[in-house]
DNA sequence: CAAGAATTATGAACCC
DNA sequence: GGGTTCATAATTCTTG
């Protein structure tokens, strides 16, 4: 595979050259290494997508509307997050406006 | 106008009831005020939104690739030696990574 | 350049020959246009933005909640636009659910 | 696990009272399953999110430019012939607005 | 200047 | 399949 061809690679520059290579002053392993580690976790990040969306699909199948099902999932994660205190300001000025 | 009668409005109550209510502790024409100028500010934004929505749809009805045609004015809105810094850093990056 | 002789030839193009001058296939002055109205019109907007940012800080130097505030306009917006027929299903979903 | 506590309160529900309990004509225990299971797709979800902004970081402290390297990102993730044709594209509008 | 919120842009999904 | 809405990604702006 070309990954593991690059990594070999890179492995024999570093043990023959320098413990990371400059090209036009870039640090090509360290730049690489970056990339590499987000591309992999943003593959992870795609299949738990996936999954995600097999679901919504088969809640959709199950009858359920999924868009509703998507306000449930964010009311669940906001709410404990509300402060009161905001929520009593809110009331305030909604009771000024006549609201 | 709408804005002026609604100003001859606040006016008025400021007069008879106080030089500006309070409803608990709150000013409560200069909110009102705040808010309705903001709201009519935004009705014009949104306004100008569907402008723009409408002349890239002339665009691409006119054959132009929509995505590039962003990208251009992306890149008239930098200044030309931001535009040149980042293709500068864009390429030396590619290179290090043999793209 | 290239550039140079390219625009010189629109130029001489659209003086002499033809209502629309094209440069490797494109349509240059329609082109030009949309690109020109759409800049216009994102000024506009970005005036107005910047019209609404200067009201919000007066919000805050009369001592109001800007945060609350941008709620408040928020609800003022959605409200209206509120479905009977989904909040009568989130009702139902979170009785269900037991929220 | 209380994950695990729900489930067996919800078995024996079920066990006890109907194959699937109905609630308002909703399949409670299906309901709660669906949401549950997105739910912690998205707190994975999330955790790799915050690993890669943890990555941008390291970038940024490393001297890299992190706009940059995200651009890197997308054209890496294109097809090579997408990525040729946008910038083909790109080079032809540019040139024919003289820029 | 770093962290977080808000706006904007891009991409995906659904309906017609 | 095309267009419109919805969701996610990304940039920008503000604040501590």
């Amino acid at each position: 595979m070309s990954d593991t061809e690059d990594e070999a690679a890179a492995s024999r520059k570093r043990q023959a050259d320098a413990p990371d290579a400059d090209v036009g002053g870039i640090a090509v392993d360290r730049l690489r290494s970056i990339i590499e580690r987000i591309e992999r976790l943003e593959e992870e990040r795609k299949a738990l997508a996936d999954d995600i969306k097999d679901i919504f699909s088969e809640a959709k199948s199950a009858g359920f509307d999924v868009k509703v099902v998507r306000q449930i999932i964010r009311i669940r994660k906001q709410e404990p997050a509300e402060v009161e205190e905001q929520e009593t300001l809110l009331d305030l000025y909604r009771r000024a406006l006549g609201m």
